[in-house]
RNA sequence: GGGCGAUUAGCUCAGCGGAAGAGCACUGCCCUUACAAGGCAGGGGUCGCAGGUUCGAGCCCUGCAUCGCCCACCA
């Protein structure tokens, strides 16, 4: 196609998916094994649910930018796709689905169940990778994996038997957070809290021994929230120092609406503080009361299961949801007169995060990983800054939540994970665990090193570890070989922690774990950095001896433009594929990254896309305006002269400009705060490249007597710089401009297959040059100080004036005449006379600019009037800045105090206000 | 209860010790041969409040207020 026929609006449609295509197809990001330095970024996961939001786009773009800005930069790039399966979340979706047919997954039972899983996961577990690539990100699509994956699995297995054989797997009755929807235990992280409103309930529990002194018939008063779980009380609590109930310490007291007796106790626990400072005891349904009663030795009374509903043993109150129960058990104590008042109260409730509804603490056989060791090490490297976050400010309360970590529940009792690899013999005992170590199959291991507990009754818990997805040959004990497996699943995090070992193949000792791990940067939002970051990080250290990235870039979390986080249920998703095919998709990638300011969530509307597309816009018209210049010419140039060529201030200028662009955007890059990258291009390329040096190189390329040689070529040198520059970003335009800069010979052979081929822009100290940009500076201010002249005073620029330049010293005199036609040019000028005593013409509008006037003949064009509100305009605000400024010199500790070049710049300003204020009255006065 | 962040132009946000900035929106002029998704120019801010440090404070310190997030055994 001819340059010429270049289509005025960048089309993005028709591009995009040609270059999507083709980085696969050329396969341009997989790494070759060779000997250049590996760039390593493994991708956070998606779930196989549903499709791509704003925060996946956010996310990928950055990693992207990364990868391609490091290709660049000559590193041998890997970017490792895969998705997770997502346990609860997964199942949810599929359970969802049967609803819909009115079934549940115990109707399909767990076989044919998984089988429906697979088959869903089939069909669009996909769906997000191919969304990533429209994306355009920079994938080696030949590693992908997925956390159920054989290669996956056998790291989840291995890494299962080798903590177990450690002795840091244990199971045990615990009190957990059980999702009474999801039928699941959860752990700690993975409940969410929520501020709700709701009751406190104020209950008399009647006293029944020692009735004497103060104690005489008064009920002990227990404040609770929860009165539903009072069937299950075993005791009451106080602290021990609190005086007000001293003298009734292991009394008993009558349990109202269940006939029993409950001792007074004291614990620690208990603040005075709150409520009446008198607490009910439940150990099977609260944390804190499981606590107490371990301390106490108290029973476990059980009354809520694990649907919800209450239990058989709590008689007319069994099978009553845990809502309606408190319902129930209020309105009887309000009938008994035992509520002595219920006040309005805020709290926060756990719910489930993965389905939102009230988590119940129940107790449970759970399996636990011991952590303590693992967040020891994972604190050392903390420590020893070899893991670093950025921003910064994370690292506190990542390394708190290490600090504080208790044991961490991997068992769910949902059917969609990695099955446990642990095996119960039929014969002998039912209770009786086994699991594969050995490579005859079978090792006994009777520990639960923690707390001493024992798992089951005399249990040997046996597991494969040739084999691990296999049962023991035998049993050890009665040499049975009939086994069943747990049927507890791993939490869907447990696969996650092993994701950057796993993907490069471990437990193998595979060539790419060799090459690639660590890997350099984990990209990532905040609100996964304990769920996910912190345990990879345990498991790389403990596995491989080594982090598994050296940092963690957090960006921040997508939000609408209330500050809402974007969710479905709040109608106020911003559809990433929509923005793409509306505005295109380097659009919405300028738009996420010039949002992406550290240590900031980002707020999204959809106007702030319109100006990412003009800015799109804006590049491919000043390329086309590039090439429709060059292409008339022939000209062979190697950027190695170009500090040899003879340049105009223009292009001295823009050359330094341009530098100064590139130590900032790497700077920016380094520190990953891509907001200012963003910035920065955009600022130099609008508002200097194009607004400025393309506006003046049409000086030379519009005259048909001028050698248009150097123009184009510093034209073309920026264009590139320009292109190189953006592509890390904005990838698809950038390719589509490079394309034709190779269609035409303007780039080296070896990089005309992709951008990413060519080097990123190193800044070129020689071509920083100072007094280049000093100088357009005068002149680009003069240039804007006629033009606002022009525009208040309505002189058309059709209307060609001309102007008259009084008392520029001998250098600025020199800079004036030499480039004259800067200011022709860019102010619609015909004439310019430049002198020192220059007689201002009669009916003149006049700007005093930097110990210069400049003097604009305009009889018969403009009002004068108007131009007298402007010059007294002018002059109160030169007023304002000289009282500012003798405020300030004639603090008479300025000059004593403040450093010798901050009182030189505030005399010169000062003296310069002041010429500017008496020239300036001098004209007002000299206007009728 | 503890921690973190925010509070700057109508909106979204930069700036973090020496003359208040950008984009969008708004107003005026211009279809100037890269771009009207454009150009040129303009209006609009006692930089949340109160103290303090400093010659000098959106910028540093201390309180306070409002909003948001994270953590915690808020019965």
């Amino acid at each position: 196609m001819p340059i010429t026929e270049i289509p005025k609006v960048y089309d993005p449609k028709s591009v995009e998916s040609y270059w999507a295509d083709y980085w696969i197809k050329e396969r341009i990001f997989q790494p070759q094994l060779n000997q250049k330095i590996p760039f390593v970024i493994v991708i956070p996961p998606p779930n196989v649910t549903g499709s791509l939001h704003m925060g996946h786009a956010l996310n990928n773009t950055l990693q992207d930018l990364l990868i391609r800005w490091k290709k660049m930069n000559q590193f041998e790039c890997l970017w490792v796709p895969g998705t997770d399966h997502g346990g609860i979340a997964t199942q949810n979706v599929v359970e969802k689905m049967l609803k819909a047919e009115k079934k549940s997954r115990y109707d399909l039972g767990r076989e044919k169940f998984l089988a429906k899983m697979w088959e869903w996961r089939k069909e669009s577990g996909d769906t997000i990778l191919m969304q990533l690539r429209k994306l355009g990100c920079g994938l080696d699509w030949t590693r992908t994996r997925f956390t159920m994956d054989e290669t996956c699995s056998k790291s989840v297995l291995f890494a299962f038997n080798e903590f177990f054989k450690k002795g840091w797997i244990y199971r045990g009755k615990r009190m957990v957070n059980w999702c009474v929807r999801c039928q699941t235990a959860l752990s700690d992280i993975e409940v969410e809290y929520e501020e709700r409103k709701d009751k406190l309930y104020y209950i008399r529990y009647p006293i029944l021994s020692g009735k004497k002194e103060g104690w005489q018939g008064v009920p002990l008063v227990v404040a609770t929230t929860r009165p539903e779980t009072m069937l299950g009380d075993t005791a009451v609590a106080v602290h021990p120092d609190d005086p007000r109930y001293e003298k009734i310490h292991g009394w008993w007291i009558q349990l109202p609406l269940v006939e029993k007796e409950i001792p007074l106790i004291t614990d620690q626990a208990i603040d005075p503080k709150f409520g009446t400072g008198v607490v009910k005891v439940t150990p099977a349904h609260d944390p804190i009361d499981f606590e107490i009663g371990e301390r106490h030795h108290l029973t476990q009374e059980v009354v809520i299961g694990f649907d919800g509903k209450m239990k058989e043993s709590t008689g007319k109150y069994a099978t009553l949801s845990r809502e309606e129960c408190r319902k129930e058990v209020v309105k009887e104590l309000e009938a008994q007169s035992l509520i002595e008042k219920i006040e309005d109260y805020r709290h926060s409730v756990g719910v489930c995060y993965r389905c939102g509804v009230i988590v119940e603490p129940l107790i449970s056989d759970q399996w636990f990983l011991k952590v303590d060791k693992l967040a020891e090490q994972t604190l050392k490297a903390s420590k020893e800054e070899k893991i670093k976050i950025f921003p910064e400010t994370w690292n506190k309360p990542y390394v708190s939540w290490l600090e504080n970590l208790k044991d961490w529940c991997i068992s769910r009792q949902i059917w969609w994970g990695h099955r446990i690899p642990v095996w119960y013999c039929n014969k002998c005992d039912e209770s009786h665990l086994l699991i594969n170590t050995t490579s005859d199959g079978v090792k006994n291991i009777l520990t639960d090193n923690i707390a001493g507990r024992t798992i089951g009754e005399g249990a040997s818990p046996l597991i494969n570890e040739t084999n691990p997805e296999k049962p023991p040959s035998h049993c050890p004990k009665c040499n049975g070989a009939s086994f069943t497996q747990e049927t507890d699943v791993l939490d869907t995090w447990f696969s996650s922690a092993l994701w950057p070992i796993s993907v490069l193949g471990w437990p193998e000792e595979s060539p790419d774990l060799e090459r690639f791990y660590p890997t350099s940067v984990l990209v990532t939002g905040h609100e996964i950095l304990y769920l996910w970051v912190a345990r990879m990080a345990m498991m790389g250290l403990y596995f491989k001896k080594e982090v598994p990235f050296s940092h963690v870039f957090i960006h921040g979390i997508v939000r609408d433009k209330q500050g809402k986080k974007m969710s479905k249920s709040l109608g106020n998703v911003i559809d990433p594929l929509t923005i793409m095919q509306k505005y295109g998709t380097d659009a919405l990638r300028f738009v996420l990254c010039l949002n992406s300011v550290p240590g900031r969530d980002m707020q999204l509307s959809e106007d702030s896309f319109i100006a990412a597309r003009n800015f799109c816009n804006k590049i491919w018209n000043v390329s086309r305006f590039v090439l429709m210049n060059i292409e008339t010419t022939n000209f062979k140039f190697n950027e190695a002269e170009l500090p040899l060529l003879e340049l105009d201030l223009a292009s001295q200028w823009i050359l330094s400009r341009f530098q100064k662009t590139v130590l900032a955007v790497e700077k920016s890059l380094l520190s990953y705060d891509l907001a200012q990258t963003s910035r920065i291009l955009y600022q130099f390329i609008w508002s200097e490249f194009c607004d400025w040096y393309v506006e003046l190189s049409k000086l030379i390329l519009l005259d048909p007597t001028k050698n248009k040689e150097t123009t184009l070529k510093i034209l073309l040198v920026l264009i590139k710089g320009i292109v190189k520059l953006l592509h890390p970003m904005m990838p698809f335009i950038t390719e589509e401009i490079w394309k034709k800069l190779g269609e035409m010979n303007l780039i080296l052979k070896d990089e005309t297959k992709s951008v990413v081929f060519s080097l990123y822009p190193k800044a070129n100290i020689q071509l920083e040059n100072d007094l280049a940009e000093t100088n357009m500076d005068f002149l680009m201010s003069a240039i804007t100080k006629i033009r606002t002249i022009r525009a208040e005073m309505n002189v058309p620029p059709a209307t060609k004036i001309e102007i008259l330049i009084n008392g520029p010293d001998s250098d600025e005199k020199k800079l004036l005449e030499k480039h004259s036609l800067y200011i022709q040019h860019l102010c619609k000028v015909e004439k310019i006379l430049i002198g020192n005593k220059l007689e201002k013409p009669q009916k003149s509008a006049i700007l005093v600019f930097s110990g210069l006037e400049i003097f604009l003949p305009l009889e018969g064009l403009i009002d004068f009037s108007k131009e007298k509100q402007r010059l007294l305009k002018e002059f109160n605000l030169l007023q304002k800045e000289i009282e500012h400024l003798d405020a300030r010199l004639s603090q008479p500790d300025f000059k004593t105090h403040a450093p010798e070049e901050e009182i030189v710049r505030t005399l010169e300003r000062k003296k310069e206000t002041d010429q500017k204020l008496i020239k300036l009255k001098e004209h007002l006065e000299l206007i009728q």
